[in-house]
DNA sequence: TATTTGATTTAATAGTTGTTCAACTATCAC
DNA sequence: GTGATAGTTGAACAACTATTAAATCAAATA
């Protein structure tokens, strides 16, 4: 295989008709540019985030935690999602690190909430990931139940 | 541990001053109708773009993508990520499986871009998480370069 | 204070995922 | 056709992640 280098040559030799040694290094110059203004520590918090969120667990919860509108205690959550306290423990441990969601102790039980950030990513998500066939039996979607305390 | 339906029970005996059998039952069924409106298959594709999202190599790409605005050249990706060209391959695939990047055979290049929905996905991930510290040294964050072909 | 219950933490294991190497297909130039 | 280059695919292994059981912390109550 050819240097890096070499084949964006010969690929801006294609794409612009000609290209010199300086043109390549342009090129380069422009691709680092974009690569940096990307911003490393930025990209590293939204990658933690996006982690938090890539687990079929976790992302239910949020999911659950959005569509409540509101807490819900552990004890609840856990009778939601299929894994063991300990589990689900540390389960919403990662999104409270991440920022999806927000934890508050009430007594001996502690309850959380969806934050904001998790309810503009769930709705960004769900929006611009729409299943139309929602092709295997189980028909579900419609308005929100509306669940909540009280 | 007592069983989760138990310490629900207690939980709502807690909350409401009382609880009867059918208070839990009304409960459940509450959480479940939740659980339910999420919907399944639904949940799953998002799980899917959520995994292929959730790591460095692809998510600076989609980044890159996005940023660049227009087509860009495998040969000119592989001078911006530090993956073997095999490993590009292998994450572009992946991005295209999720729906957020495009692909195009041009003669002897491809060339990728990002699709609608990588876009507003990292515009509110990029909202939502803002790093208002950018602690570490590298200074950045500005108006997009606006690189392009041409 | 001792006990019970809600929830978290630690450590270990099972499972998944990322990256690479080698082999491959496709396109162009000769 | 041959040879070179762009890019992909599949298998293998290393690195990472999810889940669990057991121990622990914390709040309430007897």
């Amino acid at each position: 295989m050819a240097d890096t280098t070499e084949r964006l040559h010969r690929y801006l030799e294609d794409e612009l008709g000609a290209c010199r040694r300086e043109d390549v290094d342009d090129r380069l110059d422009q691709l680092g540019t974009l690569e940096a203004a990307l911003g490393t520590a930025q990209v590293e918090v939204e990658l933690d985030v996006l982690s938090a969120l890539a687990n079929g667990t976790r992302y239910r919860l949020v999911r659950i935690l959005v569509a409540a509108d509101g807490d819900l205690c552990v004890c609840e959550l856990n009778a939601v999602v299929d894994v063991t306290e300990s589990g689900l423990s540390h389960a919403l441990s990662a999104l409270v690190d991440a920022g999806l969601v927000d934890a508050r102790k009430d007594g001996r039980w502690k309850k959380y909430r969806a934050t904001n950030r998790a309810v503009a990513l769930v709705t960004v998500l769900e929006g611009s990931v729409r299943v139309d066939g929602v092709a295997d039996g189980d028909g579900e979607d419609g308005p929100n139940p509306g669940v909540s305390n009280e």
